[in-house]
RNA sequence: GGUUUCGUGGCCGAGUGGCUAGGCAGAGGUCUGCAAAACCUCCUACAGCGGUUCGAAUCCGCUCGAAACCUCCA
């Protein structure tokens, strides 16, 4: 492998900004926590799904080979932590008299077509928890033996008291376990736990409980945490480069995950932690809990009562990569309509682009676009900066457009070339086709060409009764009419 | 209460010591039969109070305000 570009990531481990080094060059392995399938992925669910598709294109396109595994939950997620605490699949599947395996399908195949909208790329791997149970009892066994869980009436717990004593549990959120403690109220009544701050490995199934599984301690089901160990570990090796999800799943998610590996492993599995930032509404996390979400069908057809129109899929990709990962980024309207207009003229501008006449010479440098691109997106994927970047050079074409400036044929080909690398590859931004394509398609555009002739023989007669006329019976169809100095151009709306 | 962040112009959002992004909205102009689009110009902000510095939105302290996590949550 040649010189890679260097890339610098935000450790929140360190919390600093690192060089991106990886175990095993050109190869990446990166690790994403996904969604529990038991419901309409929503508009917060998009975020970490868009921001690692980012890092999983960026990095192909600097030349790396990239293993990207993100899970799927099907299994393991407690309602509440309480002992009585049901899993969330298994609860809806009573609700809907269905059975678990079938909701699991059902929201999986809905969340794909979700992210297919998005364009977000389908992971490498994709593993479900479910397909995993016998890894998931190994990982058990072997933190059992090393003596940092317990086993009490058919569940097995990890013992957080003792791995602290030789480890740091809290180090990526940055908590300190007597702190902890000392702020956290013990339950009422007799817990199955030593410890409050213990979490499962295994869960002994009530007898209600429909998921289940046999392993040495009881019929019952995986603790949550143990999955993602599991997996990454088993598709990306004992260490990996990068772990990325949710700022929410910080803590406790992630901290047992560290804890999980490094009695199992006898080390940290991850390099590199990454992790994005919520989306708000009003203020607040947009979350399941909160029962403030809007999922993301009803953003693409308009049909929740927040929203003021229906928003594209694109819209939507391009209004998350206009704000860094790391930031929270707030829903609105306003902000929407704003990301909306925005994208529009940047995909106009790549049109435009396309029917540029090449001049002799460059009035204007473009040389160095892709370049100062690259060094946004080095520095800890800073897509906004590099949008910014390229509504500079939408500027150029459009004024070259107007032939106020100057561009060459080279100049020319390398701005093409930098918007198809940048907005189309890395950015996954694609032109929503109008029904331009297809029979019926090409049958409109001879149609409408034939209805601008006509306007502008009308005008040229100074008819302007009947070029306003064409122009606003168009209109009233969504057909926006352009008139420039070369003839008038249309767009279906 | 603890932990981790954050407070930027009408709105959204970049920016970690000096060169003061970008988008949307607004005002004026060019072009056009008109309109739209496009282009040009303008509106110049960093919660408050101190401190460090030749110089701070950017570093430090305090105050005020907000959020996330500490139960499931992307």
């Amino acid at each position: 492998m040649t010189a890679i570009r260097p890339l610098y990531i935000h450790n929140t481990l360190t919390r600093s900004r690192e060089l991106f080094q990886p175990l095993n060059p050109p190869f990446v392995g990166l690790y994403v926590c996904g969604p529990t399938v038991y419901g309409d992925g929503h508009l917060g669910h998009a975020r970490p799904a868009i921001t690692f598709d980012l890092v999983f294109r960026y990095l192909q396109k600097l030349g790396y080979k990239v293993r990207y595994v993100r899970n799927i939950t099907d299994v393991g997620h407690l309602e509440n932590d309480a002992d009585e605490g049901e899993d969330k699949i298994a609860k809806k599947a009573r609700l809907e008299q269905l059975e678990p395996m079938e909701v699991v399908q059902y929201y999986t195949d809905r969340y794909h077509e979700d992210m297919d909208m998005l364009n977000v790329k389908r992971p490498s791997i994709e593993p479900r928890a479910s397909g995993h149970i016998i890894e998931q009892i190994e990982m058990a066994k072997e933190i059992l033996q090393a003596g940092y869980a317990y086993l009490s009436n058919g569940s097995v717990y990890f013992d957080v008291e003792k791995y602290n004593k030789k480890h740091h549990y809290g180090k990526l959120s940055g908590r300190v376990l007597e702190d902890m403690m000392a702020n956290t109220r013990e339950l009422d009544g007799q817990d199955e736990k030593r410890n409050r701050v213990d979490f499962a490995l295994w869960k002994k199934a009530s007898p209600e409980h429909i998921m289940r599984w046999p392993s040495p301690w009881s019929d019952g089901f995986p603790g949550w945490h143990l999955e993602c160990s599991a997996m990454s570990s088993l598709y990306l090796g004992d260490v990996f480069d990068i772990h990325g999800g949710g700022m929410d799943l910080m803590f406790p998610h992630h901290e047992c995950e560290i804890a999980q590996s490094n009695v199992a492993k006898g080390k940290d599995a991850v390099q590199y932690w990454m992790h994005n930032n919520m989306i708000t509404i009003e203020g607040q996390k947009m979350g399941k809990s909160l029962g403030n979400f809007i999922t993301l069908r009803e953003f693409f057809a308009g049909t929740h009562n927040a929203l003021e129109k229906a928003y594209s899929p694109m819209t939507i990709r391009f209004f998350m990569l206009q704000a860094h990962y790391r930031s929270t980024l707030d829903f609105s309207n306003e902000a929407l309509q704003a990301a909306e207009k925005g994208l529009k003229r940047l995909m106009q501008a790549m049109e435009t682009l396309e029917k540029l006449k090449p001049s002799g010479q460059s009035s204007v440098a473009v040389a160095d676009l892709a370049s100062r691109c690259h060094d946004a997106l080095c520095d800890d994927f800073n897509s906004p900066v590099a949008i910014a970047h390229l509504f500079d050079a939408v500027r150029t074409i459009n004024s070259v457009n107007d032939g106020k400036d100057t561009l060459t044929l080279t100049d020319r080909d390398s701005l093409k070339d930098t918007f198809r690398t940048f907005v189309g590859d890395i950015f996954g931004l694609t032109a929503t086709e109008a029904s331009s394509s297809g029979k019926t398609g090409e049958a409109l555009k001879g149609v409408i060409q034939l209805l601008l002739d006509i306007r502008q023989q009308a005008k040229e007669q100074k008819d302007y009764a009947t070029s306003d006329k064409i122009r606003n019976e168009l209109t009233a169809l969504g057909i926006t009419i352009k008139d420039g100095k070369k003839g008038a151009t249309w767009e279906i709306s």
